[in-house]
DNA sequence: TATGAATGAGGATTCATTCAT
DNA sequence: AATGAATGAATCCTCATTCAT
């Protein structure tokens, strides 16, 4: 029974996740439960409301990133490739969606601390890359997080992206002429 | 009345660029014209549907934006200082909501037709760009127009935003390492 | 001035019986103003509400339907010969609509008393043709007013209707076999 | 919980063919659902939208006259006899509240067949009839049945009303003094 | 006085959430 | 525990009516 409750649980994070990339933040709980192939009564077992639904998502993808970054900033590699491996790990992902369901729901205290934790991550990573001199010190790390922000989080995002490549070259030093 | 129906519009049309700028394409009608100091009926009467507001909305910013443009291409200028101009002057605008907008309502032949308009004259200003030297040749017009428009299109975009300069910086010849 | 304003009622009347006629009791103020050449602060001015129009154009049915009862009741012919030329003229008149109007509102007095008029008008011809022994003696003089109603009433009655023959022949002595 | 959606089907239509023919066709979705005892959400759920509910009911009538209606032709009577309970059996029917609701709504396909099928059943036996000398030669089926139409769709029709009657005494033959 | 802009109550419809089965 | 029916608040939109010009 924990089995086929794990298994559900799934089914409703990968079908909404899937919905809300092709539909937008619109989707009804009614159709996120029917793509995963459950009643809406299912659905609210899992998640009390919508808003836990999109926490949840977001948390994910958040421990996620938070997780990777970690595991990046411990390999003995420069501070610069750990912030590219980060930045193309993170468009892969489904920033774009979280995001665009972000806007409305006030976050819980739970997404606070991971994005705080995250920001700290990433600000640590971006001032050691300032220090060792592979990153631009005109713009403050703060900036740069918000910038990656964008950057990672528009809908599409791709490793290899024209836009995740060109604001990486003009995040090296020696830009603004 | 003649004026104060102008003054009307004019209301409803600030107030509805505020909203949405603030709470997101989810503002209701109702409080776009309570905003507006106005009840529905008059937001109807001078927008039939939502669908009309926001087109509205979309054409006027476009047909500002390809107004500007032209009018850079006219100068005695470097093509790069026209995009600088053309992306300075775009990020002080409310291109931001009226993309979130666009999302969701099929686009008019009018809005098709000024998207249209504004994309052949930013592809011939890049183009033109890339042939005098001042911006790599590694991306296509096409990819730079769509970059241009995240970041253009982002909330809170200003003319002389962290990204914005990192992404003018990155368009740079002899970027990619 | 009394005469444009007599034009303008004219034109209101003409056109609400016009547009009720074709597209039926949904039609909107604003319609009937626009169909007159007119705004609808002028429509009001001439009818304080819809009700007040409805009515106006149910009295003037009435009235012409009164007159025309009298007229031929004045004349040295049968009661059966007067009965068929009512019939045959209110067939011709916009009765249909001013009914499938007149279902929802409560009628005014002036109103009832029309009806009252023309009820005992009818009611009176009817006897007298039963007395004469035109008209079949079963049903009452009640019924056959409520039975031409019917079929005066209906959209697109016409004075030599299949439905207004049929239903003449119907009322003379002898049926029922 | 099926029999209770049932049931909860059954109270819906029960009651809009009520309040249909009680305040004819501006009855509110609310006010059917009240009289239902149910909320609008529950109605919806039924019937996607107003038209679907009005299509049903339409359509329920229809299917009955149809079967009814072959049923008395199968039989070994006059065709006649026939014509005359189809028509009694009408007269007892909801039929004036279809007719009333099926002005404004652009007929579904499935309504348009069931007309068709209706119809061209009453030709034909208006047509036997006609040949075997018990009804007037001098209208067309086409016509008898225009006529039918209205006596049996008017508000109030009962299976021995005097109009029934008299109509009924008007199509035999010899009519038309 | 004629006009048409403004108003807002009312009606159709959707959807997050609850609850009986 | 799963289901999907029921609920009703919220939203879009219409139109009778009022009122400023």
């Amino acid at each position: 029974m924990r089995a086929d409750a794990r298994r559900n649980r799934e089914r409703i994070i990968t079908s909404a996740l899937d919905l809300f990339a092709k539909y937008g933040p619109g989707v009804s709980m009614e159709d996120i439960a029917q793509a995963a192939g459950l009643g809406v009564g299912t659905l609210y077992r899992h998640f009390p409301d919508r808003l836990a639904l999109v926490t949840d998502l977001a948390n994910s993808a958040l421990a996620d990133l938070r997780d990777h970054a970690r595991a990046q900033a411990a390999e003995d590699i420069s501070r610069w490739e750990v912030l590219v491996r980060v930045v193309r790990h993170c468009a892969g992902r489904p920033f774009a969606l979280i995001t665009s369901l972000a806007g409305t729901p006030p976050a819980t205290p739970g997404t606070q601390e991971l994005v705080r934790e995250v920001n700290a991550l990433l600000a640590e990573i971006i001032e050691k890359a300032q220090d060792e001199g592979t990153l631009r010190r005109d713009i403050t790390p703060e900036q740069v997080v918000g910038l990656l922000n964008v950057v990672v989080c528009r809908p599409g995002a791709q490793p290899d992206d024209p836009l995740t490549t060109v604001m990486l070259d003009g995040l090296k030093p020696g830009g603004r002429r």
